[in-house]
Parts: structure tokens; C-alpha cells; sequence
DNA sequence: CTGAAAGCGCTTACAG
DNA sequence: CTGAAAGCGCTTACAG
């Protein structure tokens, strides 16, 4: 009464035994269906598992077996369609296994990526799939690779998903062919015939920003289009930053005929700042993004993008963790974008004087 | 070498006393920081524990000491983003608390929703938060009930989000003020001279559903305006849903000057297909909304709706579940809803024959 | 087909 | 401040 006070009392499979007239191996074995037995003794069990209302501890189950029912994916965030679109993939393989995610949310700190993965260690996570661009700091990479290798030596998995190979770490990754995506995009409109092209890249330092903008200005070069440097413009992966760094554009008096921006969600805002300034797109100015998050079909107007199998990535990823999917020659599969012509971009206006 | 071949060997606590030539009671100590332990020994067993790389057991620690780091949300889908956002709510929260966040994907299944409880319950999970309209079968309710009780037995938090509570179940409720904000709605139509009125209600059977068009129908009943039984449709919760209804009532010739969606998601379908019918929005046809989602404010036109806390909602729902925010008189503690008016309605057309 | 027993890796009174 | 020991609730060879 005192030292237990509040403790809430759950029943365990010794009760259920006792009720059931069997030993708690016999129990244990109805309950995990692991080796034959007798339809009597089933049936007494079954019921006394019904009637006490038993429900199994999954720590005690995990920690003698040591199995984990535990799938973690870290991402920047799961409000931001990107991931959840990612997460759902995974939820669905997930269920298929009967395994429950965990999403943790690193909100774009490097260190909490570490701190999540720890975490998950300790939970013996059965598979860790981390997501989204990887921040191309040295340091961090060589400490995340120690967790990764900790994982593995765990007997845990890991797969990245949206970011390359860590180094020296033997876990697959599921990537997309962002330089690739970004060239069909810079070759769309160049040969619409737009020459004056602005560019808001995202977040520097990340394997994302840099394949799309590497995509999008070696193609360029290759078209002998120049890319102004003083059009080219780095922030955040959100629409804020786009929102922003349009503005920025505008108020300068930068000379563009179309507007390019490393995701979808920056050209949301840009959209926005151009509608703000009374700008026309795409008769005036063409703008892109590169995702196609599930609403591009819906904004004023419908965004012309690259597409990404975002779901399919994350299912694919969650195959690989659980063993369902053969892990491809080289570790990594690339999947391809799609470009997807809607209505923001047309041919540059004709009279001389860009946007204006 | 046979029967343990490929068995990961994890490092244990037993393994740093060793090391730190301490007992395991002392490392268990100083790890958690439970008891005071001398410097030097203190010293010698954090030394231990990074030569090691030591990861605590969190299923042994669960199982030793009952206690659990899982919080549970039970979600139709994650990549919706009203859950989406909720769930954002929640993840800050919880890791406010250190805790971890599972996140369950019924898919508008309701049987999933109970196996998924069950789950949680295996996993001892610190609390479970139920999210998102409910079904109003009292079977299914019963059974839920139960499940809820059982979680709350063992020690468990339970805690209903968007949401009634459930029948005998001492668990807190954070709600919408679902009829409220549809009134407002309601009334803003019709102070601008709305008379024709269409309705698509969301699926049938759902609290949130009931709630908002009770809401809507009644502040219209008040005001002597008729709610035409033909321009009531009802579907599920999606954008999907919204485009074919309102693809429907135009196929059918019904008439109406504005049409209000159950969702913002219905309200994204309804603008498509009203835009492929050549229909003006709002010149000929007002369109509203509910819940605000981040995206109303970029749609083609940008969307008047009923702006829901939904972050907010999961943050206080957490903390609710986390015992940080004390639970209110009744247990439920209702979210305001704010018309938010954007470009999506306007008077009716004057000329006679509704929008076309 | 079934049981007794050891063990999974921690924590926590209890005793110094 | 520290250790020996019991116990958390399961699973799984090992023996029948």
C-alpha cells in the first residue's frame, strides 16, 4: 500500500498460466504460436488469455527474445509534405510487418539526428530509415557513421532514404535523381527560350540543395545560357524562404523571365510574391518548383515541377529495412524524377525588359 | 558459433562494471543520476561507458523499472495534413519529455484502430492520444472503451483529440468547436445574400461530420434560409471526394451561389472542378472550407475557411497526456475555430439563374 | 505435447 | 557512497 501506492497492476502470463492449469511456457507458446500444441489446452488458454483480459508486455517479450517491433524514422519534419508523404510509405510496409514507427523530428539540427538515433538505439529499434538531405558536414557525417555502425553492431538496420551512402557503413540508401531532375527542368526552359533565369537554391550545405542547383546550372552551361550570379539566391526549404528571397529579387529590380526554386514549397512563396507585385505567371514570369507535393495541382496556378515518388521511396526504404527487397549492386537505388508541365511556365514575353 | 551465429552481441550494463570494476547497481546509478555516487567513481564508469560504447537496454530499463518512453497517436492518415499537424503538436511535446512518438495509420479503418490500441498496450506505452473524428457505431465505441480502459488499468494515458470523450473512460478530451465555427460560416453566407447553399458533408457517421453540418444547417435555419435536400452531398474527407460531388451537382443542374465544404481538402477538389466547369470563383460561386490548413493560403483562389489550432491542439492534448496541463472541469476542453476570409466567397450574382 | 529452470539486461529496496 | 540479491515478465533450450 505505501511503496506501490499508484502502481497500476497488469495481469502476466504467470496469472494467465495459473488460471489456465498450464505452465507458463505452454502460455507462452499458444500466444506465439511457436511449437505444436494440444487443441485442449489451447482452448483453456485462449480463454483464460480472454477472460484476465492479458495483454502480452512487449518489454519483457522483446527483451527475452530479444525481437523489436520498433521502425524509426528521423526526419526534418512530418508536418512538411515531403516527409509525410515519405512517412506514409514506410507506414504502410511498416503495417505489413506489423511493426510499429516512430517518427522523430529532428527540425533540421544535425545534432538531433544523433541524439534520435541514440534513442532508437536504446529502444533496439528493429530498422532506422533517416531521411531527407544530409547537411555535408564532415564531423557530423563521421558521428553519425559511428551511430550507424553502432546500430548494425546492435544487430539493427538502417537505410537512407533521400541522402547518399553514410561512409564506411553498410546500409543502403534510396536516393533521387535530383541532378537529373533539375537538368530536364533548365532544359524545359531554355528551350522555351528563356535566358534570364533566376534561381532560389534552399539550405546550403545539404546534399539536395547542392544536386539540384549542380543539375540545374550544368545544363545551363551546356545550353551556353549564363546563370547571373546576383539571380541565384540560398535560404530555408520552406515556403517563407521562397516567399522572401522573391521579394528580395523584386525589390533589387533583378531582371528574370523565369523563376526556379529547389522545391515545391519555396515556389509556393514565390508565387505569392510575384502575385504580391502584380507579376503574371507565367506571362510574365515562369516559376518551377521540384517535388510535386500533392497540392502543386491545386495553387494559383498549378506548379510546373519535378516529380518525385516520394510514397514509393519511403515503401521502398522500409522493404529494404525489413529485408523484403534485395539490396541492389552498389547499396544505393536512384529513383527517377518526372518532369511535370502544368501551368506556371511559358515562353519568356517578348518585348525586351524581362518581367517588367 | 551454431546456435548464436549471427545473435548481435550488445555491450551490457555488467560489461561496464566490469570495466569500471563497480558493481552494476553503481553504473545503473550513475546513469541515471538516481543516487549520489562519489566523483571518482562516477569518473571511472563514464570513462567506461564511452570506451564501450555503451547503449542502455530501454527494454530491460522499461521492464526493471515500468516505466515506458512511447506515446502513441492513433491518426487516420499522417500525410493528411490535419493530422500532419497534429501530430507536429504532439512531436515538440513529447520531446519536451524525452519522449518517443508511434504513429498509428488506421486509414479510416476503425478496426485498426482497435488493434493498434492493443499494440500500444503491448508496448506499455506511457499514453496513447486518439486523434480525429469518430465513428459513431456504439459497437465500435464500446469496444474502444474497453481498450481504453484496459490502457488506463495498466497505468497508461489516455487522451482524445478532435474527438469526444468515450462512454465510462476517465480519459481528458481536447475538442474543435466544430458547430460553432460552422455557424459562422453560415451566417457569413448569408449576410452576403446566399440563399442557394450546397453542402458537401464529409462521411456519414463521423462526430466531425455530424458537428459541422448541425452547425451549418441550423445557424441556416435560423436565419429562414432553405437548405435544398439536393444540395446536401456527402463523401469521405478528401479532395477526391470534394471534386466528384461537385462534379455531380453540376452534372445534375443544381443551382446554388455558394457551395460549403466539410473539409478544406473537399474545398480544393470543388475550386478543380469548378474551374473545369468555366465557373468563376467567387463571381459566380462562393466556395468555403474548413480547418485552415497551410495550404488555403496558396490555392487558386485562396480559401476562406474556419481556421482549427491543430497544432495546438496536439501540443495541449500532449501535455494533457504528459500530466503537464491540468485536466479541465468536465475533461474536455473545447478549441475555438476564426473565420478566416480570404477570396474564395463574395455576394452572389445578382442576375438571376445561380452561377451560370 | 508439456514443464522446470535459466536467462534476457536492467532497477531498487535492503544492508552496510 | 556502494554492493549483493531479488525481481520485472517474458522465451527457449533442455528434459521428459
Amino acid at each position: 500500500m505505501t511503496s506501490r501506492q499508484r502502481a497500476a497492476t497488469s495481469v502476466t502470463l504467470a496469472d494467465v498460466a495459473a488460471r489456465a492449469g498450464v505452465s507458463p511456457a505452454t502460455v507462452s507458446r499458444v500466444l506465439n504460436d511457436s511449437y505444436p500444441v494440444s487443441a485442449s489446452t489451447r482452448d483453456r488458454v485462449t480463454r483464460a488469455v480472454r477472460e484476465l483480459k492479458y495483454v502480452v508486455n512487449g518489454h519483457a517479450r522483446a527483451l527475452a527474445a530479444s525481437t523489436s517491433m520498433v521502425v524509426g524514422v528521423i526526419v526534418n519534419d512530418v508536418s512538411d509534405p515531403f516527409f509525410s508523404q515519405i512517412v506514409r510509405g514506410i507506414q504502410t510496409e511498416a503495417a505489413h510487418d506489423g511493426k510499429l514507427v516512430v517518427i522523430c523530428n529532428t527540425e533540421g539540427e544535425p545534432a538531433r539526428e544523433l541524439s534520435y538515433l541514440e534513442l532508437l538505439r536504446q529502444q533496439r529499434a528493429h530498422s532506422v530509415l533517416l531521411t531527407g538531405a544530409a547537411v555535408d558536414d564532415p564531423v557530423h557525417l563521421a558521428e553519425l557513421a559511428e551511430q550507424g555502425r553502432g546500430l548494425l553492431a546492435q544487430g539493427g538496420r538502417l537505410v537512407l532514404c533521400g541522402r547518399p551512402r553514410l561512409p564506411d557503413v553498410d546500409a543502403p540508401a534510396v536516393t533521387f535523381a535530383n541532378h537529373a531532375g533539375a537538368s530536364a527542368l533548365a532544359r524545359h526552359l531554355v528551350e522555351l527560350g528563356h535566358r534570364r533565369i533566376a534561381y532560389l537554391t534552399g539550405p546550403l550545405g545539404r546534399t539536395t540543395t547542392a544536386e539540384r542547383f549542380a543539375g540545374f546550372r550544368e545544363q545551363l552551361a551546356a545550353a551556353g545560357v549564363p546563370l547571373a550570379p546576383e539571380l541565384v539566391l540560398s535560404g530555408g526549404f520552406t515556403r517563407a524562404a521562397g516567399y522572401d528571397n522573391t521579394r528580395a529579387l523584386l525589390a533589387a529590380g533583378a531582371e528574370f523571365t523565369a523563376l526556379v526554386t529547389a522545391n515545391d514549397a519555396m515556389a509556393f512563396g514565390a508565387l505569392a510574391a510575384l502575385r504580391e507585385h502584380g507579376i503574371d505567371v507565367p506571362d510574365q514570369v515562369s516559376v518551377a518548383g521540384f517535388d510535386d507535393l500533392p497540392f502543386c495541382v491545386d495553387s494559383a496556378p498549378p506548379l510546373t515541377t519535378v516529380r518525385l515518388p516520394l510514397t514509393e521511396a519511403g515503401a521502398l526504404a522500409a522493404r529494404l529495412a525489413a529485408g523484403r527487397e534485395p539490396v541492389p549492386f552498389g547499396g544505393v537505388v536512384t529513383l527517377q524524377g518526372e518532369l511535370v508541365v502544368r501551368r506556371t511556365v511559358n515562353r519568356p514575353p517578348s518585348q525586351p525588359g524581362g518581367q517588367r
